[in-house]
DNA sequence: TTGCAAATGTGAGGATTTCTCATGTTTGTA
DNA sequence: TACAAACATGAGAAATCCTCACATTTGCAA
């Protein structure tokens, strides 16, 4: 079962064997990145991305079967990062102490990210636009969940699997939201609404 | 009676004044959410949207500056609608129990709307896309969170004000959020999940 | 009633953007 | 060196939003 190379082979309409078309690929992410970052993911278009990574409108949809596409790629790029960051940071939990100040932890980083990188933000923003990178989203909520569940249960050997997994899902996806709403406010209010948050997330971990 | 016309003259490029074209507005916009229900805004074509109204394009561009505009009076129509629900949920909270009870089943009545309604759905859904409508949904969520603060603030009235208008703001776009992730995933799981975002909201607003 | 200005209505076509495809070029390898 | 497979190209087809010059209808003052 290839079950992880599925998004990947969704994206991409054909997978670069050369060296030579990988880079351009990597050129091509890299241009629409860039793009993104200035004007925004609607702004972003298709001979833009192409003329910028030096390349013909035709290679680009040689590689991408269509705008959106490379979009979802990069979403799934930042959503792997992040990942792998919170799988880092919750690695070494022992007990409910130690969960609350990882988990707080990377809530703030996230935080900083989100304010940080554009775009990031415009793709998490355009998230529900598209039902794709919807469904993106939520799986990459599920599988941050699914981490966070993993060190709850760590610290709290006895409590309900299932509710467990539920509610660390819930945070994860929440967690997001938080972000989006706090990054479309102004800024003391945006750094108090994610306080906010961090707050009750806490107190719904240890409440179990 | 008079009071949409506030956010509808923002929407509109020019305010029919005849009861002709009034009836003609009124048609467009339902054709558009007839659409909306059935593609979702996106596949929302304005041509067909003046084909169903039995209208020209044309005159379709006399009132709505854009396709965005049509969407963003449905949203602020839809959103005047679930405010007036809220504040008649609220009036009448006396203490803590009440507003427990209250809130809990305004959630309940928002998911049931979310679930029956296609058009609220793709609205919701479509809301991080466009600027214009990510504000109109923030300021939505701001308007309903100063709701549940004033009853909140009823039942403790002791208790730090600005925080409380925070925390209200951030539990009812949360909810949102909650809403539309528990329609994204299975039927059962999605009750549960909503279930769950009532329970933590809930405990945020008695833990004050 | 009549004349006229303001309001309303029209749809062909301009402008923009995504995406295709027939054709040409490069690469790895036998 | 020959050849197939992979890769690259860009003009233009297709889809869609929106404009604008012109036509029609309405309300009302004379």
């Amino acid at each position: 079962m290839d079950a992880t190379e599925d998004t990947t082979s969704q994206a991409l309409r054909r997978a670069p064997s050369q060296k030579r078309s990988q880079e351009r690929v990597e050129r091509m992410l890299q241009a629409a990145s860039a793009l993104i970052s200035e004007g925004g993911s609607d702004a972003m278009r298709m001979g833009e991305v192409a003329e910028r990574a030096g390349v013909s409108i035709g290679s680009l949809y040689q590689y991408f079967p269509d705008k959106g596409a490379i979009i979802r790629t990069l979403a799934e790029r930042y959503n792997a990062e992040g990942r792998a960051c919170i799988a880092e940071g919750l690695a070494d939990v022992r007990d409910m102490g130690g969960l609350v100040e990882a988990f707080g932890g990377l809530i703030d980083t996230y935080y900083g990210i989100f304010l940080a990188e554009p775009v990031m933000r415009d793709i998490w923003s355009g998230t529900q636009a598209d039902k794709a990178l919807r469904d993106i989203d939520v799986r990459d909520s599920r599988a941050n969940g699914a981490l966070l569940a993993e060190a709850w249960q760590r610290v709290m050997p006895g409590a309900d699997v299932g509710a467990i997994e539920r509610k660390a899902f819930l945070i994860m996806s929440l967690g997001e939201s938080a972000m989006r709403l706090a990054i479309s406010v102004e800024r003391a209010e945006g750094d108090a609404l994610v306080a906010d948050y961090k707050a009750m997330a806490l107190r719904e971990i240890a409440a179990v």
